[in-house]
DNA sequence: CCAAGGGTTAAACAAATGATTAAATCATTT
DNA sequence: AAATGATTTAATCATTTGTTTAACCCTTGG
């Protein structure tokens, strides 16, 4: 689905569509963003946005698809290899994350809001990406003498992890963090998560 | 600002705008919400609604700012309060905001959303509420021995309370929680905090 | 009693918005 | 170069949307 490409092509009239309508869903939500817009940030004819992608709402799925991906491939496959140690995991995740949201700091809120608010999109969209992980999780708890539930040891993880980013106004406009140490802040948090989650479980 | 009456008189005019106003802008955010949507939920004729609130924006930050006040009135007070112990004061905003955010579902993503998505409404509602609590959480934090920072102290507190709150989708359509167990799960998790951010912190 | 004024209403307005159309242009093949 | 199909464009349409207007109630104080 996703071209990278490594040299100068320019992009074609459809990914710069994609390409600005990502940038402005993402920032401001599916109805305050207009067609026309997405049009001019991608410098592009209003009546493109309808022939490539046959309507606004057909093109917002499109997007909120390749999001609500880049924010589970991060965790998905990794969780349920069971060759994966679960302290790799730890780590390899709060790496991965805190790396993805320092660049797309909008994605979790994004996606989260809109998951809250547009509920019925996501069902088709997860409709196989239910939690295979588990009973490999389970096995690796015991394994480390973890008493914690699966449930649990999930939400605590993704809580260290992800919530800063998620709360990052309220952190940054209390004055508990300032706005340009707040990249420092995530990424020494990342170093202490697998020393958290051994603790809290025991 | 709030006036709670006891009994069964009718909700005024205002009152009834500001409760349709509240529900419909939480639940679909500023832009997607119609002012004829909330003349009706609010079973009034259109024109109140400008007649009333000046304009959708004036009563828009009307409910932010109601809301936004909900959420942190759970928090501030006890922090900078030196009277309440470290316990205390966590075991208590566990306990509240689980109840709050057991009542208002909504409210959380809502508030960081529209924080994220409108960064300037905010600018002058929380102009005055900087954190100032910072000296005596420092202080109760050496008390006990605890050797994390403030930020890291307060960001793994309401990561650990409110992030279930907040990716609650994710954790039920993964399978994680069922729908129905949600409530007992966030009330369990409740009970381990102090133990958890004990544990955490040394 | 009635005029004044706040509260309420239906109707209307202008701008915005998502979508469509039909014609023009471009690139590729025959 | 003619033909064909894909791409691009400007103009237009039909609704929606936030706001305003002007008339109409209904209570109340002189």
């Amino acid at each position: 689905m996703r071209f990278k490409t490594k040299g100068m092509e320019p992009l074609t009239t459809e990914q710069k569509i994609i390409k600005a309508a990502s940038k402005l869903f993402t920032q401001k939500g599916y109805a305050a963003t207009k067609t026309r817009e997405i049009a001019e940030e991608a410098d592009i004819n209003l009546a493109l946005l309808n022939y490539y992608f046959g309507s606004k709402e057909r093109l917002y799925k499109e997007v909120v698809k390749d999001k609500l991906w880049m924010l589970l491939e991060v965790m998905i496959p990794i969780l349920s290899d069971e060759k994966v140690s679960l302290e790799e995991k730890v780590m390899t995740i709060a790496e991965n994350y805190t790396q993805l949201l320092l660049e797309h700091e909008e994605l979790p809120i994004f996606i989260l809001n809109e998951w809250t608010v547009n509920e019925d999109l996501f069902v088709d969209i997860t409709r196989d990406a239910r939690l295979f992980a588990k009973p490999v999780i389970e096995k690796q708890l015991k394994e480390n003498g973890m008493k914690v539930s699966v449930p649990d040891f999930i939400a605590n993880l993704l809580s260290l992890i992800m919530f800063s980013f998620v709360a990052k106004p309220l952190i940054v406009s209390s004055g508990l963090v300032e706005e340009g140490e707040f990249a420092n802040f995530v990424n020494r948090r990342k170093g202490k998560i697998w020393e958290w989650m051994t603790k809290i479980n025991q």
